[in-house]
DNA sequence: CGGAGCTCGATTGTATACGATCTGGCGGAT
DNA sequence: ATCCGCCAGATCGTATACAATCGAGCTCCG
């Protein structure tokens, strides 16, 4: 059973991500590969040729060169002068980097969020912890990726809870990051336990200990990252292995 | 006396802004124009014809665009569909999500870069205030932006000595923003106080007092904040006072 | 048999071309 | 005189064209 059919981000209330940057056909195209790439359906490393991409959606390079700059700003994907765009293949120290930001605006956003939540608010929390619950139980690899997409979205939901758009793009650029470094370095077993944890922050939100809510979450936050294994660089690409 | 003759941003380590998004032209003229924002030589809604610009640097209206989206992503302009892009004229509810985001990183990243600070950067941080001393006894308009620049590279540099390359783009769009920001809702008289506060904050961090830093950084950017007159909406294009 | 150099195909970088859309002015009708 | 519609110029959106660069495989020589 594949848990996505629609434009999955429809859930969260994406707040038109660089302001209106960007339009129809090449947001589209953007959009599209950023799923697939936080959805590991592209692994880290694959080209991007251009004329390849732009025959996919009927369209000329030009679009496509447009979208490609786009994810290099979100830090998804790289280019290399003369040799082309290829999905991100984030280095350890980067991984760290990103857990470190989250550990930093988390927190922050947290408090924020706190402050705006309505009943409506904490049943829609609810909703995506039981999704988060079923899709847990599942197996397979597209279980597996619907999860990892549903333990982001928690995150997302929260940082669109602050009313905040320039906070909610940065999320959204780090959580984008954060499920490809999870891809790339993630233990195969686990990320569940992250589940438990989601909902040991809203119970602590809702009972009004917003210090303990920060304290669960600076630690959630740990603890995804303790689970990668970033002591190797997953090979995907040959050069990246063979001449650091 | 004009205090920038020489590419200003060389006197911070940009970490190569997107990693290694874009190159040569496309990127001088990026960041010619976002100087030009920052430095308050282009007014909020100042129309960048992509022609123009092109004719300026010599290059076709291809690098222009680039150059363009990516500031778009930076939040320094926008793009109208079909009607071209203009100097971002942020809202004031824009401001103060800008200012929010700030009061909730960059504690965060004070914390993170006293953690790494050597007596070589305090070194850089009391050369920056002493610049920053100077500026501030200096009149006309060109000594009030540098001054206005200076504050923002303060930010910056502490940023840099996270040696966290994720939070210091972040902090350069918020920076960037922040200048645009004061620069149409800045109150006219001060933004002075500004500096005394930057030296108590060193002082607290080569003191070892990181909480009371952290309440000082807090404190300041509030500070800063209020010194908006965020109530009215200075008119640089019609349209945005016309149509709410 | 192995390696240096070369040529060719593939792909990118940049410019230009062309159709679409908006803006502003002119002229005719009311 | 005022308002509406039409036309022209300017500007943008997208596609295409052409040059530059890279990489692979081939050949040729040692």
């Amino acid at each position: 059973m594949n848990s996505r059919q629609t434009k999955p981000e429809t859930l969260i209330a994406r707040p038109d991500a660089d302001g209106n940057g960007i339009d129809g056909s090449q947001r589209a195209i953007r959009d599209a590969i950023r799923d697939a790439i936080v959805d590991r359906r592209l692994m880290p490393g694959t080209k991007l040729t251009e004329t390849d991409v732009g025959a996919l959606f009927n369209v000329s390079r030009t679009l496509v060169r447009g979208a490609l700059q786009a994810l290099v700003h979100e830090g998804l994907v790289t280019v290399e002068r003369n040799r082309g765009a290829f999905v991100a293949n984030p280095s350890p120290e980067e991984a760290r980097q990103i857990f470190a930001t989250r550990r930093i605006i988390e927190p922050g956003i947290l408090t924020e969020a706190a402050r705006h939540m309505t009943p409506s608010h904490f049943r829609q929390l609810r909703e995506q912890l039981v999704d988060e619950g079923r899709l847990m139980s599942e197996r397979g690899q597209s279980a597996r990726r619907a999860e990892i997409k549903a333990s982001g979205d928690f995150h997302l939901m929260i940082a669109a809870m602050t009313g905040n758009a320039v906070m909610q793009r940065f999320m959204d650029e780090l959580i984008a990051r954060s499920s490809l470094v999870i891809s790339l370095y993630g233990q195969s077993t686990v990320s569940s336990c992250g589940h438990s944890e989601h909902t040991e922050i809203v119970d602590a939100i809702e009972a009004g200990q917003l210090d303990r809510a920060n304290r669960l979450m600076v630690h959630h936050i740990r603890h995804i990252e303790a689970d990668l294994d970033l002591r190797i660089r997953r090979a995907n690409e040959l050069r990246d292995v063979l001449l650091p």
